[in-house]
DNA sequence: GCGAGTCAAGGTAGG
DNA sequence: CCTACCTTGACTCGC
């Protein structure tokens, strides 16, 4: 496989914008909602044209885009408001041939006990489903961790799968889930993938974690196929950082070490014959820790370029 | 403008 | 039981 988009998250370090501003559930009115979206999609169209001078092709929208859509509280209708300014953006965004994403928070949890819990989850991935779709309805995706273990695994991804069935045609087509760094490991996360018929994005530094821990001694090497086969036709992803210096064990570094990212594309490049694969970088500075790995990419590479 | 206090939500680890 | 941490820190108030 060969690498085809360098992407990051939610925000531009450079140009100070940030797809996600909101507001406090206090101040949740309709007009405040309004003006919030509108500025979030204005951000949003400024990243993706500097993305695009930069060569940059991959994004994730920040779950904050539309503040409380789906809270009971709120009654703003982002889809009706904003149908012509999405149009706009999807008709931007397909032309510079950019990827985007989307992936909840913490607190969208499918393998829930707690009914109400899983029932927020279905509000949550419904909408953002719809949001992606309608930026990104070829290639788009929701990413989402499996959950909390509550002491017994097996049936809290027996619950997960349970819950999976309740989500939307559309929220089921687009979710892909990841491997966390203390729960769910990817040999966790793959079986699930294969058997509900989702996409696995591979996490590489949550991966990496579980071994320095040595909780686990399945390594990529054994699944990496595996791991793209969930992908089917599709482009897969995949998500990379550098651990933070000095920092938690789990923190995010301020950028990603080249070392990892080549050691990266070495395990993959063994993969998949002549496919592309996108990389999300995670990282504290954002567009900051792309731009300088970015002639690893190979845009429009075709076989035997490389 | 700035520092302090607070924020919708879940879950885990460590004390 | 409680606090700290994860994550996208950053909104809001009172000075």
């Amino acid at each position: 496989m060969y690498l085809r988009h360098l992407g990051y998250a939610c925000k531009n370090v450079t140009l100070r914008l940030n797809t996600g501003q909101t507001f406090r559930l206090s101040s949740l009115t309709p007009e405040r909602a309004a003006t919030t979206v509108a500025a979030n999609l204005d951000a949003l169209e400024a990243m993706l044209r500097w993305n695009a001078a930069h060569d940059i092709r991959f994004l994730r929208i920040s779950s904050d885009i539309v503040p409380f859509a789906s809270h009971p509280a709120s009654s703003f209708d982002w889809e009706e408001a904003f149908t012509d300014r999405l149009a706009e953006i999807r008709a931007y965004a397909d032309a510079e041939g950019i990827r985007l994403s989307m992936h909840p928070g913490q607190f969208t949890v499918l393998a829930s006990p707690r009914p109400e819990v899983v029932e927020a989850a279905l509000a949550d991935l419904a909408w953002q489903a719809r949001f992606v779709h309608a930026l990104d309805p070829d290639e788009g995706t929701l990413t989402l961790h499996v959950g909390g273990a509550y002491g017994d695994k097996p049936s809290a991804l027996e619950r997960f799968a349970q819950n999976f069935r309740r989500l939307t045609p559309l929220a089921q087509r687009m979710l892909i889930l990841e491997n966390d760094d203390k729960v769910y490991h990817a040999d966790d996360v793959l079986p699930l993938c294969e058997r509900l018929g989702v996409p696995m994005v591979f996490d590489f530094f949550h991966h990496r974690l579980h071994h320095l821990e040595g909780r686990r001694e399945v390594g990529l090497l054994d699944l990496r196929e595996r791991v793209v086969a969930t992908w089917g036709e599709r482009v897969p992803k995949f998500h990379l950082s550098s651990a933070r210096d000095g920092g938690p064990r789990t923190a995010h570094g301020d950028f990603v070490l080249e070392e990892d990212l080549t050691a990266a594309l070495d395990l993959m490049a063994q993969v998949g014959g002549d496919r592309p694969f996108d990389l999300m970088l995670e990282a504290k500075q954002k567009d900051c820790a792309v731009l300088p790995l970015r002639h690893f990419q190979r845009q429009g590479l075709r076989e035997g370029a490389w």
